[in-house]
DNA sequence: GTCGAAGGGG
DNA sequence: CCCCTTCGAC
């Protein structure tokens, strides 16, 4: 099984380039982020025409999630509170971050976790609640099955993920409590993929616009999978397809792909 | 000689199509309408590279013309006030819609004439006021040497150039009026090119993009070459190409050319 | 429908 | 740098 995680930033502008991919790359599953779009518009139909059952969880304009998958999902739900109640959720189901299926007895949940802006800021503090969040949604679901927990995380596990992590422990996406929050998924049991066969640096999943980061290699790995043991160690491959980055209007960030 | 006329709705989201035309059709003038952008900005390079010379007048985001010419063009000038002077100009060439030079001894004319709005509208009178200022300059050039006067015109001059004239002798690009004004042209001397070879109706230059009437082919002939009679008798051609219509993200109007 | 602008976001 | 929205224009 192959399933491949993707920000495409905006689903109605990346479509012929998503599409494309798909035929190159006919995973099981591709969860997608930030696709920027309500339900009702949605681009389903081209995704279904090439054999996918489609599951979106979208708003206007910012975040949103999707599932594209060759088999329908059982146990579907979108958001925490499905599992968590609107309790301990409060408004963080406000936000469109969060959608789950299980497939083959896998539990797949695909997040965007929130970009926190800048270390200190009002966004911060709302990225670190979104963890705990988070945390607890996931304590949940592992008394159930396997799962596959992947997205943009908007967080380098450690320096080998960032172009050049000098001065950057201060820096959204590096700081040591973002990293903290990584650890405490690890300690839930779930272990990053990418890192059971890939031990270097120098592998980015985003580079960013402004900077024209991408033609300079200034890139960061922030989209992840993380397995529970069982996946883990069937894990046979996963790696960073960078060809979508190189495109004509690219997404910022390209596709992970694991596979067991 | 092929001087072609084409309103390009924003020629640095055009650019792409214009040049693949230009390829195909190498006419000796190209004048364009619609630029929509500052004359520091206007996308010379691409088509300087093609052989052209460039000449634009431009503003942000509204009107703005240009002329590519094979050969460089003498006597250029823009706006009216070069010929008129301001006293009598007054404020009509704040909006950049006149751009004219010579070449092979043929004044070139390329308007952008105001599209009006609605009739009795504000800038209905002013679309009026526009074509009292135009044909001041015409008389002025008149005494000059043979003129090409080529542009948009929102005018359909009679009712073979609407798909369906039945209820438009109150609809803008079709009153009584603005017939007249460019009765007026022709009785300056100036006949329309496109007409010397085509008699029948159903050829269009513009469709509006909003009740998708290129599909049902709902267009109007609005773009024209009114040429004095020196140029007239010796045009061999005159057609509307409708082929950029048909491309993806296409201006709403596509190329007249006349050849003589 | 499509354009550019302006403003918010990353 | 690129996305989205809202706006006026045609």
């Amino acid at each position: 099984m192959q399933i491949a995680t993707w920000n495409v930033n905006s689903i109605r502008t990346r479509k012929e380039q998503v599409l494309a991919w798909l035929n190159e790359h006919p995973v099981d599953v591709l969860c997608l982020q930030e696709t920027k779009v309500i339900d009702r518009d949605f681009p389903r139909t081209p995704f279904e025409s090439l054999g996918y059952s489609v599951y979106v969880s979208g708003q206007k304009s910012y975040n949103g999630v999707a599932i594209f998958s060759k088999q329908p999902l059982d146990s579907f739900h979108c958001g925490f509170t499905p599992v968590l109640g609107e309790e301990i959720v409060g408004n963080y189901d406000e936000q469109k971050r969060v959608i789950s299926g299980v497939i083959d007895q896998v539990r797949i949940v695909n997040v965007y976790i929130p970009n926190g802006s800048s270390v200190g800021s009002e966004k911060y503090d709302y990225k670190m609640g979104w963890f705990e969040i988070l945390n607890q949604y996931l304590e949940k679901l592992l008394t159930e099955r396997e799962i596959c927990l992947c997205g943009d995380f908007n967080v380098a596990p450690d320096d080998r993920d960032i172009y050049d992590p000098t001065g950057k422990d201060n820096h959204i996406m590096a700081s040591p409590q973002e990293r903290s929050a990584i650890e405490a998924i690890k300690k839930l049991g779930f272990q990053d993929a990418f890192r059971k066969l890939n031990h270097e640096g120098g592998q980015y999943s985003w580079w960013d616009y402004r900077t024209r980061a991408f033609s300079k290699n200034r890139g960061w790995r922030i989209d992840h999978h993380f397995l529970t043991e069982g996946l883990y160690e069937k894990v046979s491959n996963c790696w960073i397809d960078i060809i979508p980055r190189q495109q004509e209007k690219p997404s910022d960030h390209t596709p992970v792909i694991v596979e067991f």
